[in-house]
Order: structure tokens, then sequence, then C-alpha cells
DNA sequence: GTGCTCGATGTGACCGGTAACAGTGACCGG
DNA sequence: CCGGTCACTGTTACCGGTCACATCGAGCAC
């Protein structure tokens, strides 16, 4: 930063409007885009930026325009894939939106922890909040929330007009069709723990497309999320070998199956047919490359923002997850 | 927040001082902790302040006092566990100094990026900066920062005076030395990857305290920090039974190994004993709960906030990790 | 009593932007 | 030719704090 070595500060917009010999609020309408700002102008002003390597004064500008231009993330600091994506794609779109981010943390077992996480993305006096904490009480804490900033909620099913999320129920229908269209008509299927809405929403969109394509269905397996599950189901499964093809509520479990089979001798997807889903980064690097519903964080990280800022219609609330077929699926042998 | 109605503004420190019937500058004087107000005054003002719900307003005070208060931390955005509670402790600590943090994420596969996030960081007026990414770049780019502010990097061992790590090679040793002195001589090592610093100091570690005791060293088995490389080094060791204990260099490692183990009907701790490294949350609930040594990254994130806040004295560069002993170890078998 | 120090408080400028409004000159229609 | 409109730019106040300095009365040494 050029430091002005008389005043000991950097330099302002009165410094570069006096350069360019304009008055400070030419500088402020170049800075702001302003259209009727005659081109030589503009660009004599940005000239005498450039050289004074001029920043423009967050806290200045917040002060006078009351305007922040920082996203708070409400986050519930998890170590996970899924949330430590989403926070990264908010970040940068809320960057590209030329907004900052702010964190604050909460941790579900300290009393009073989300009221402090709130408070102090009020202090910052943030624009807009996007939750990344799907705890129950972070939702009823939003319900009443003390101050009025648009807030989105990711990672939740609901229907309040706040939440954004994947449609679970159609990825697991496209996951399941994938293994019908390619033949399969014996298919197991993995949830996740049942209290998760997300494995839920899975589960019944296998049902249903089973149910419209006439397919027998057989007891969900209720899972936990782990690859050790899923290599316990594997070996489970082995025993009774009454199927063609797996779908797993999660990419780790999948993986464990995958385990289990290869060390049964089974081969995949030569005899059975395994999908998952996630599309978490290992798992087109899984033996064989997993067949998986693809949830993009970063586009519901975009979306998310886009939405807080006012520039989403309101009717977006889903993305739709896409399948992603790689090697472990294939038509069931004869 | 209380809006006044006629203003439609929330309460300034002015609008305090009217109904306190003070002046401003006495307002801030309370809000700043100066010691000459008197106890009176200083409640007359509080509750007011109470009253009124009277908020500080960031932008105003970081423009008027040039601090931002801000503590920026530069991340690579990792999903690992590591990386993630760093941040979540850095969090946390700075928020117990009064500060905020702001987070400007790279990507290491996009040139440009640590620039940019530096710009980031800068043009937010941070004072200090906590650097989670251990690039090899990042660290380039830090040594020719544009700017000065005071920085830390964690995860790095090094000694340019900005480095905070755990002492990687001291924890290691007391793992060995646990082993040892549990009567074990025939000890495996299972490294992480070559070109990870950390790795080579567990590695030396392990390698010196060996030597101290005289005991017979077997080469290391080079892994990669994966449990399925723990599964596949286990099931390698299980052929050649010339051992009672492993200590493995991460706790994933170790997982693995307990996995082949346990398929090849070897007891642990009964017949061979296992250690990790890092204590992952999940270390505990292993089967069984797994010995390790603890990266207390929660007090890494407090000293790295102390430590670029000018509050620790410049020796205390490296924190010494502990060792938990769980059940994966016992004496060896006679 | 006088002068001095010091605690407690007030006054006014200032930080670096933005907002509101005013001015200026060119162009245009009548 | 004149008033009006419009593109472009300047002037001044203001946002809500902090800072430097002034003020004022009490306590105290001489």
């Amino acid at each position: 930063m050029t430091i002005d070595p008389v005043s000991g500060r950097p330099p302002s917009i009165r410094d570069v409007a006096r350069l360019a010999g304009v008055s400070h609020q030419t500088v402020s309408r170049v800075l702001n885009n302003h259209p009727s700002i005659r081109d030589t102008t503009r660009q004599r002003v940005l000239d005498v930026m450039a050289e004074l390597q001029y920043r423009p004064n967050r806290a200045a500008r917040a002060l006078a325009s009351s305007r922040s231009r920082t996203i708070g993330i409400l986050s519930a600091m998890s170590t996970d894939y899924g949330p430590a994506s989403i926070m990264a794609s908010v970040e940068a779109a809320a960057r590209a939106n030329g907004y900052w981010v702010s964190i604050a943390n909460i941790d579900p077992n300290v009393e009073g922890s989300i009221s402090d996480a709130l408070d102090q993305l009020r202090a910052q006096a943030v624009e807009a909040i996007v939750v990344v904490a799907p705890q129950k009480r972070v939702f009823e804490a939003l319900a009443n929330l003390p101050f009025e900033v648009p807030y989105v909620t990711l990672q939740a099913v609901g229907d309040d007009g706040h939440a954004l999320f994947f449609d679970q129920y159609a990825g697991a229908r496209l996951a399941t069709r994938h293994l019908l269209e390619l033949g399969h008509r014996a298919i197991y299927h993995l949830t996740g723990p049942q209290n998760w809405i997300e494995a839920d929403a899975r589960m019944q969109g296998f049902l249903d497309e089973m149910n419209a394509w006439d397919a027998p269905t057989t007891a969900p397996i209720l899972g936990d999320w782990t690859a050790d599950f899923g290599y316990f189901a594997g070996q489970e499964l082995l025993r009774v070998r009454d199927f063609t093809a797996v779908f797993a509520s999660n990419d780790q479990m999948a993986l464990g199956l995958l385990h289990a089979f290869r060390d049964g001798g089974v081969d995949v997807p030569g005899e059975v047919s395994v999908v998952g889903f996630d599309d978490i980064p290992e798992a087109a690097h899984f033996w064989p490359p997993l067949t998986t519903v693809r949830q993009d964080f970063a586009e519901l990280g975009r979306r998310a923002v886009s939405f807080v800022l006012g520039e989403l219609d309101t009717e977006a609330h889903t993305i739709d997850p896409r399948l992603l077929v790689r090697a472990s699926t294939a038509a069931p042998a004869r």
C-alpha cells in the first residue's frame, strides 16, 4: 500500500481527487460505476487510483452507506465434506457478488451459543445470513430472529420459504431408474439413519420408483452412513444373494459394499451393480469408480447467495441432483 | 434492535448520551472501559444502553480508530478434520479476544488465487493473518507480502518466526516410549506419505526413541494416511507376525490395522498393541478405543491468535502433543 | 489563600466514504 | 432568442464512532 509519507495514511478518495484534478465526489462516482461520468475523466481517475494503489476503505463505505456488504454464515463447524464445501462455495459466490463473508460458529452443545452467534452476526451488520447448521434448535432460533435480515437454510428440507436444498427424492428416483433401465429388478436399498430427513426422502424416492416399474421391493436396510456399515451390510447380503443391484444412500456405504463384494469375490459391476449418493470427491477413485448421484454443493452455495441477495425468484427452492454413471453399474448378468 | 421511529436508525452513542445526561464522549469512554469514569455515571450510561439495546457500530469504530479488530484466515478450504477444527478454534479464540474473523479461501490450483485472497484480506484491513493452508506457494507468497501485517502459519514445520506447530517429533517419541515401557521391543512403524513434513518428523521421533532404548528397528512401512492402507499393511504384517506392536503415524491407518487384525483373529491389545496419532474424534470409539497422540487443535488455534495479537512470547513456537492411553495397548504376551 | 495536580467530563474536529442538492454549459424545441 | 432538459461535475452535510484538547472542581502542599 502506498502510504503518503506526510500524512502517514493510505490514500483516500480526496488524495485521488486532488491528483486527478476532480472533486472527491467524482472519484466516488467512478468507484461506484455511476453512468454519467465522461470516459476521459473516468480514465484519468482510474489512472491515479492505480498509481497511488488506492483501495477503498471498507469501514468508511459501510458507515456512510450503512451497508456492510457482508453475508454471515451461521455454521455448526462440521468437519464433513458437504458443509465444508458449501461454506467454500458460499464464500466464493459472495465474493463474486462483491460481498464479504463472516462466519459465526455455534456449538450445538453449548447453551446460548446460537443466540451468541446471531448477536455476533448482527453486530457485524450482515445483510443476509446463510445457515449451514442443520440443528432443529437453530431453526427455532431463526423463526423468531430478533432483527430483520434475509436468510436461507441449507441442507434442510422445509417449506417455510427459507430453505434451499437438493431434491433428494428426485435424485433417489434417478438412481433407481438407472438400475431399472439397465434391467435390474432385484434391487436392495441401503438407507441412512432413520431420523435424517435426507435419508427418508431418498428411501421414498427409491420405493416410489420401484413401484412405478412394478418391481418387487424388499425392505430397505437401515444403515448409518458409514463405510463400515456398508461393509457389514455387504457381507450380510452376500449370504442371501437374491439381488443384482444395491442402491446405497450415500457414497461411504457404497464404498463399504464395494469392499465387501470384492472380499466376497463378487464382481462389480459384472455380477452386482452398486449406486451411491453424494459424489464425494473420492467416489471417482473408488474401485470400480462409483456411479452415484451428484449433489452440486458449489451450485447450492451460489444459489444460496443469489437467494439471500434477492436475485432469485422464490420458486426455485430445490436443486435437482444429477446422476453420474461411472463403472460400478452395468446390465445384470443373465 | 430498538429503532428510533423518528430518525429510523438504530441508537448511536449520542442518543445514549442524551438520555443519560452526559456527553457522547463519556459514553465512548464507558464503551472502552476508560478508568476515570465515576461508577455512578458508568452505571447510568450502561442502563441507558441496555434500555435502548444500543450496539456499537463496528464500521464507525473501525473508521475512527483505523482498527478493524479483524483477523483474517487464509485457508485452503480443506475438508479435513485438522484444518476445519483449527479454523473453528481460531474463530473462537478471536471472538474471545474481541476480534472478528474473516476468511479468504484459496484454490491452490487456480493461478493468482493466493494473491487474490491476500488482496481481499488487505481490503478488509485485517490486523493479523492466520494461515491454514500448507501449500508451499502460500509460504512463498507470504514471504514477500505486499503489506505489513503480523501472520502465523500453522501445520507447517519451520523456523522463520512465523510458524506455530505441534512437536510431531516429541509426540512420536512419546508414543514409542509408551510401547517400549510396556515391554514391547519388536515394533513396526507405519509412516505417512514421504513428502509430508509431519510424517517425516514422526518417523524420526520413532527411530530416535527406539535407538535410545537399543531396540532393534525394522524399516518403516511407507503409508499414505488412509485407513485402507492401514488395513492392507495389517494384512501384510499378519503374514510375518514378527512383532508385538505397531505405531501408526495417524489414526486412520491405525483404524485399518485394527480392522485387519480383527479380521485375522489377532486380539488387540492381547496379542498386538496399536498406537495412532492425531486423536481424531472417532478414535475413542474405535474398537478397541485407540491409544493415540493427541494434537490439541483448539489449543493451536488459541495460541495462533495470541501469537498474531502479540501476546505470546516468540519462544513457544511448538506445542507438545499429549499421549492418550486407551485400550489398544498393553504389555506384550509372553 | 494560592497554585498545582488529577480525576471526571465536555467540545469540536476528524476518519473516508456516500447522499442530497446545486451548478454549469451544451443542445433543443418553439 | 429564450427557457428547459440533460449530461457532467462540484459543494456540503452526514454516518457514528475516536482523538486531542479544554474545562472544572476537589484535594493537597506550601
